[in-house]
Order: C-alpha cells, then sequence, then structure tokens
DNA sequence: TTGAAAGCGCTACCAA
DNA sequence: TTGGTAGCGCTTTCAA
C-alpha cells in the first residue's frame, strides 16, 4: 500500500495455496469448464469469497486471446445524434458481456488512423466505425481486408468492402422534398454537411432529385456545404438566405445544421416556419424540444446501433460477409414547416388553391 | 484465416527471428528503454514494417502492469450534460495516452457496482466514477478504502472519502434564487432531481435558503422531485402548475427538466415567460437553442471534467489524497426568465415599482 | 476428480 | 551493445 508500483492484488496462486489445492482446480471450479469436487468447490468458493478474489482480466484475455471489448470510433460525441446511437450499441453490448472502448476521433482523419491502430493492439475483438471525414483511411482498408471484425455505421466508406449499417439516406431525402414541396414550397434551398460525405450526398441528392422531377429543379447556386453543427448551420443559412431571401424553405442535412439555420432566420428577421419553413435530419431528441419543434426525417437511431452490434457479433463467432444493411428514414411532422406564406395568404383569401397548379 | 479460433498475429517473436536479433533487443529498440545499435535499429525497423508488427497490447499490460486505460462510470448518456463532460474527460486522456472503457449504468446501483467489479478486473489505472443513483454502493466504498484510483465526478457520495471534482451546486441555487427575486418573483416552485442526490439537494437549498433570507420562504408543498429527464420535468411541471397556479417562477434542477417544464407551460396554456419564468442548471448546449432560449445556471463542464481526470492522474502516478475540489458555477441570463405578469403591467401603468413592497 | 506444466506475448533483470 | 530467461496471471492440454 505504500509502494506506488504494485498494486499486488491476489492471484489465483494466492487462492489455491489457501484453499490447499492446485491452480489449475481453482480455475475450473471458477469457469465451471469441468467438473469438481463438492467438497473442494465449496473450499475454493470460500477462500475466494474471503479472499475477494478477481480473476486478471488482462491474464485471461492474453491466455484465451480474447478481451471481450469492441472498439468504437466516433467522429462527435458532441452531436447528441452519436450518444444516442452509442447508447444503442452499448446495451447490446453489455448484453452479450462486452464493454466499449471509446475513441473520439473528432472527425480527425489521423486519430481515426491512430485509434484504429490502437484498438488492434489492445485486441479489442471487433470495432465500430463511424467517420466524420470524407478523407480515405488506410488502416481500415487493410482491416477490412484482412476480415477484421468490423462494422462501419452511419456514414459510408465508399469503395470499402466491409459490412456496414445505414440509413435509407436518399430516401430520406425524397421524403423531405416531397413534404416541401407538398406543403407547396417552389423556391428552396439546401444546405448540406461536410462536402464528400455519403450520406451528405445522398440526402442533397434525393432532395434535388425530386425536385427536378416535380419540375423545380433546384438551382445549384441555392445548394451550400458545411459542417455538421449549429454554428455551420447558422452561419451557411444566413448566407444562403442573404443571397436568396425568395426562398421560402430550406433542407438541411442534419438537426444540427437545422438549429442554426433556424437561428440565422430568426437573426434576419424572419419567423420559422411563418416566413422560412426549415427541415432536418437525424429527430434527434432535442428535435422536438426547440423553438418551434423541428420538423425532419428520423433515422432509426436504435436500431441501427443494435444491428451494427448485432453484425459485429456475428463476424467475431462466425463467417465474415460484407453485408449492408439500410434501415428505412422516416418523416416527422413538427412545427418547423408551413405552407409558405403566399400560398396560405391566397388559401386565406379563399378558394381551392393547388399551389402553382402546373398549369399556371 | 480459415479458423474462427486463431487470429494469429506476428509476435515480436517472428520479428526476432526475421531480423536475426534476440527478443530483447527488439523490445528495446521500440521501446527505446536502452541504446542499440544504430545498425540493428534500422534492420529491426524495417523488419517490423514490412510483417507490420504492433506489439500486443494485452501482454505488455500484463508484463508491465499497467494497461493505459481509464474506466468511466456514468449514469446517463442520453443526458446532453454528460457527453459533454466525457468529451472533456477524453481530451485530457488522449492526450495523456489513456483510452476510456465505457460502463453506462442507466443510473442503476446495480449495474454500478456490476461495472466498477469489472472495470477493476479489467486492470484499469483509475476510475472516474459519475452516480445517478443515491444508493450506497459497498465496492465503491471498498475501492476507495483501499485507495485505488479513483475520482468521484459531479455527483457527490455522502460519506465518502475520495477525491471528488464538482460544481458549487449551493452557490448556483442561490445565484437561481436572487436572480428570479431580483426580477419580482415571489410565487416560486421548485422541481429538483431525484431524491436523496447530494447536487439536487445543494441546489434546492440554496434557492430555497436565500427565498427564505428574503422574507419569502417557499413552502414546502411548492418543493417536488422528479427524474433528471424531460418527461420527468413535465409530469412534475404540470402538477405543480396545475396545483399551483400562483406560480410566476420555476427553478429546475437541471436543464432537461426545465425543458419539460416549459412545455408542460404551453400545454397549459401559460407562455414562457410571459406567465411563467422557468430558470435550469447546468447549461446544456442545447440550453441556448431551446425555444426561449433557456436561463440557467452553468457548470463548468469542461473544466471539470479536466480536472478530474488530472486528479486520477495524480492518484496514478503519486500520492493518495482526498482532495474535494469545487469549482465555481455562474448565471447565464436567457430568455426564460423575465418579470412576472403583474410586475410588468404595475411597471407599464407607470411609476416606480418595487414589486410588493414590503409595506403593501 | 485432480495436478503439472506448457504456453499466451511481452518486459526487464542479470550477464556477457 | 546484446541475449538468455524468469516472470506477469491466467487457461488448457495431458497424465495420473
Amino acid at each position: 500500500m505504500q509502494n506506488g508500483l504494485e498494486p499486488a492484488s491476489v492471484t489465483i496462486r494466492d487462492v489455491a495455496r489457501a484453499a490447499g489445492v492446485s491452480i489449475t482446480t481453482v480455475s475450473h471450479v471458477l469457469s465451471g469448464h469441468r467438473p469438481t469436487g463438492e467438497l473442494t468447490r465449496h473450499r475454493v468458493l470460500a477462500v475466494v469469497e474471503q479472499l475477494n478474489y478477481r480473476p486478471n482480466r488482462v491474464a485471461q484475455s492474453l491466455a484465451t486471446r480474447h478481451t471481450r471489448t469492441v472498439g468504437l470510433i466516433l467522429p462527435d460525441i458532441l452531436n447528441p445524434f452519436f450518444p444516442q446511437l452509442v447508447h444503442a450499441i452499448e446495451r447490446s453490448a453489455i448484453h452479450a458481456g462486452y464493454r466499449l472502448l471509446l475513441c473520439h476521433t473528432d472527425s480527425l482523419e489521423s486519430l481515426e488512423r491512430e485509434c484504429l491502430e490502437d484498438l488492434v493492439a489492445r485486441r479489442v475483438e471487433g470495432v465500430i466505425y463511424m467517420r466524420g471525414t470524407a478523407a480515405p483511411n488506410p488502416v481500415l482498408e487493410r482491416l477490412a481486408e484482412e476480415h477484421f471484425p468490423l462494422v462501419v455505421l452511419d456514414e459510408e466508406v465508399p469503395g470499402l468492402v466491409a459490412p456496414g449499417v445505414y440509413a435509407m439516406n436518399r430516401l430520406g431525402g425524397r421524403m423531405a422534398a416531397r413534404h416541401l414541396w407538398q406543403l407547396g414550397h417552389r423556391d428552396v434551398g439546401v444546405i448540406g454537411g461536410p462536402r464528400g460525405l455519403v450520406s451528405v450526398c445522398d440526402r442533397v441528392q434525393g432532395f434535388q432529385e425530386t425536385y427536378r422531377r416535380l419540375g423545380a429543379p433546384v438551382p445549384e447556386e441555392r445548394t451550400v456545404f458545411t459542417g455538421f453543427s449549429v454554428h455551420g448551420g447558422q452561419e451557411a443559412g444566413r448566407g444562403l438566405l442573404l443571397r436568396h431571401p425568395e426562398l421560402t424553405a430550406v433542407f438541411a442535412a442534419n438537426d444540427l445544421i437545422a438549429f442554426g439555420v433556424i437561428q440565422a432566420a430568426r437573426e434576419l428577421g424572419r419567423s420559422v416556419p411563418g416566413s422560412l419553413s426549415v427541415l432536418g435530419f437525424d429527430d434527434v431528441t432535442t428535435a422536438a424540444m426547440v423553438d418551434p419543434p423541428l420538423t425532419t426525417v428520423r433515422q432509426p437511431i436504435r436500431r441501427m446501433g443494435s444491428e451494427a452490434f448485432r453484425l459485429l457479433m456475428g463476424q467475431v463467432r462466425g463467417t465474415w460477409e460484407p453485408v449492408r444493411r439500410q434501415l428505412p428514414t422516416r418523416l416527422v411532422e413538427r412545427g418547423s414547416t408551413a405552407p409558405p406564406e403566399r400560398v396560405r395568404a391566397v388559401s386565406a383569401a379563399g378558394g381551392a388553391t393547388p399551389p402553382r397548379s402546373p398549369g399556371a
């Protein structure tokens, strides 16, 4: 207790000695891997209790070659989307007897690589990889090639052959578009997240493709990109609204951005949804709590998390197979979207009002 | 690659053989723990590179008796307060070469105990313990007695002699009270978090003690307790406002509860802050983004996290000492608090208006 | 039903 | 400047 170097806890050897049996025996009464005499069993257990012995999991891991640990690489714990995802994963993990080793990368590619290396060196049995950058990651590629247990979650890695779980982002983008269209919005803007992220492309493209088909393609200069953050959304929103005051609605690639857009709109004296509709993506818990509750495209976060863990376990104790699971999104209508002012005005003036009917 | 049992990665032995040197040498060129010949150094490094050798951290840990891992016990990752705390801790940890092993307890005492045991068995070098329940925890007590490196964070454990980092909760409660008082609120309610939590007692008592001193003690039936959640706040808020429609302000023991109270107020047709002022605690990131931006007592989350890790490291490589660090809170005024209607009405009617002047 | 002993992959002491 | 080797604390054959 005095020296700082040696916690010197009680070992299996101590137990064996105190119980007057062999180490082997202690090991087996504890693991139940082979029958033991009733008598010795009780003697050993008593000693274990008395000495408060707990097997050293490090030594166990070295001997058995498994650590009952899974590595988690995540880009941004401050985005509430990820804690929700982590929560789901952790529930599955605990249930399966696994623990999570956390690696926060701040969306930095260099950190992603380092973390991955470190996790492997620590002999985690698998990794759930959530990226925050579009940069290629050689370490990740190597692991995938070696069929190291790995599942990519949320953000797809282009070109990587590995199991993954994603939301139907393109579909989500389409849902967003259809919703705004039906409300009567014709002048819409889009604020995507970090350029190059597959999820961003999909959401944005799904949105644009729908508007194009409906006959009102979104002009290129009405689509901008920014970071997945409130601040990013605020900046980008301000710029977009300043350059295009004619916009009546904005689709944001995630909720954080949407929050920022709402703030920007207010600064510019535009009420939401009165003068501007805002639509988000994720359906983070707080989405229901912000000023006008946010209309958003919900990702099935819980299912994504548990499915990811399930896939990982499949690999850990079984065959590797690059399954690609896509989970459906759905639109959650709340208070941040409404028909554009013009349409409402017309409606109020009376009469049926198919918004900008094709022939008009 | 076929068999599921043996990842059989390359070991130090392989490197030694391939480089034509001893295992010892390989170990030392990698650790730098002793000088090595320029030539052999390069040879070894080349082989390491070529074989893509990475030392097995499990084996290292067993040999060196350190894991470069810290355990984190946290009650509720869905409360944004904790991700923010985790973020701060993780920054310090990564900087010091440590990794975080995550244990989510869902505020369950049984899980807290299990996690603690498991973390110790996994030989983490220390534990940062954030509790979510008021239940006593024998395992924790044992660890503290044994001077196992441990720091209690955020939520104090009564009677436990161990290092800890906390916000000045009582002070925070006082700040909240003074603010509402100065705005002119005389009929106030309090919604605490889980009964028995020290932080809750401190915040509530700080608040009440101030109102008492100012001559308007808060009647007991205007103080209620609930879970640290939006839902809890909503339920409790609804009940309180229904029973006491005369209240003009509510102090909530954390931001989540405050959010819930705001929702409850709306349901009851009361605007915030027009007809009801709401004050929170924590200053979670989203506090600035909700409907009326939340006036709240800010905890110095980042500093709490980094200080906790610093204290832990102090114990890991040094002397145990039950330091108790308390960090100051401060009031952040935003939009959810305002003078009560009566006062505003009177003010508008003209004339100086010491709210409910003692002689009135 | 029990034990001896050979690892698991490293570190670090002791020699050379 | 280098190597042999005894652990670290456990699991698991193989024998008894």
